[in-house]
DNA sequence: CCCGTGCCCTGGCGGC
DNA sequence: TGCCGCCAGGGCACGG
């Protein structure tokens, strides 16, 4: 469950249950979990820490243990669980943190999922946090028309670029598209002050409200705790391949761009002479 | 620097 | 049933 309101839902649910516990211990069951430092380093220092808080940036979870934080990225299907101590270690949990009262388990089909452990004062120093852009509610026209100024990709693609913007992924990156009446095939450089505009005020707005809905939950994952959210309710367009548009009736087209399936409305978002 | 491609992994689904 | 190709909400490393 990997945009940026399905981390914020995952971030919230894990406050509840782990702030103020401390890392007794640490079972990694698959090493390339782990991207930084290697894993002797990582298990030795991790241990005997008290999570002092959870935060997130984009769609990176931060775990403050005050002097160090160490970073998740769920990827596609990455997700957390809560199990009594001792628990059976089922597939696809590749580590296990081993809390005061409970283990939490990391559990990801594809393997996808990365964890950096860094010293709490270099962390936004240092890949991946400090190659992020700006989140939707830190954007400005100037920001983005400077990035966008020499960029002859589709906007589609752009839009997915976390060193521009932060925590858009395909399902919102479709839905932004659309309720700004944009094509995503159109090339970045040639938007229209104006369409910049619409993007950063649906950015906004679609991320908002999918984060007051606990995220987007499409494919059903077995029992995911806590993150089953409702705003594939409300898509507009993602995942809508040959129904009717829900403002023109038109037929809702999917292409792929950039190797990734992009659902649009061929009437609304002629933006374009693609 | 920009951009395109391949790759990392596993499992569900539809077609034959 | 079995096999096969396609698909999946991401991002990195590596080329030209």
């Amino acid at each position: 469950m990997p945009e940026l309101p399905e981390v914020e839902t995952v971030r919230r649910t894990l406050k509840n249950k782990v702030l103020g516990k401390t890392i007794k211990d640490v079972n990694v069951f698959y090493d390339n979990l782990i991207s930084y430092p290697d894993i002797n380093t990582f298990k030795k220092e991790i241990i005997n820490h008290r999570i002092k808080d959870i935060l997130r940036l984009g769609k990176w979870l931060i775990f403050d243990l005050d002097d160090y934080c160490l970073l998740s990225h769920l990827r596609m299907e990455g997700k957390y669980f809560y199990k009594n101590i001792g628990a059976d270690v089922t597939k696809h949990e590749h580590i296990s943190f081993i809390l005061d009262d409970m283990e939490l388990r990391y559990n990801d089909t594809r393997k996808f999922g990365r964890m950096y452990l860094y010293a709490k004062d270099e962390v936004y120093e240092k890949p991946p946090l400090s190659k992020l852009g700006k989140e939707p509610w830190d954007l400005n026209v100037n920001y983005l028309k400077e990035k966008f100024c020499n960029k002859k990709l589709p906007i589609k693609t752009v839009l997915l670029d976390q060193s521009i913007i932060t925590g858009i992924g395909n399902i919102y990156a479709d839905e932004i598209l659309f309720k700004s009446g944009v094509n995503p095939l159109k090339i970045t450089n040639e938007l229209s002050d104006k369409e910049i505009e619409n993007i950063i005020a649906n950015s906004k707005m679609i991320l908002e409200e999918a984060i007051n809905m606990k995220g987007t939950t499409i494919r059903s994952y077995t029992s995911s705790e806590g993150v089953s959210g409702l705003f594939q309710n409300n898509l507009l367009v993602h995942k809508r391949e040959n129904l009717p548009c829900k403002i023109c009736n038109t037929k809702i087209k999917r292409i792929k761009i950039g190797d990734r399936s992009t659902y649009f409305c061929p009437r609304c978002q002629q933006s374009n002479n693609v």
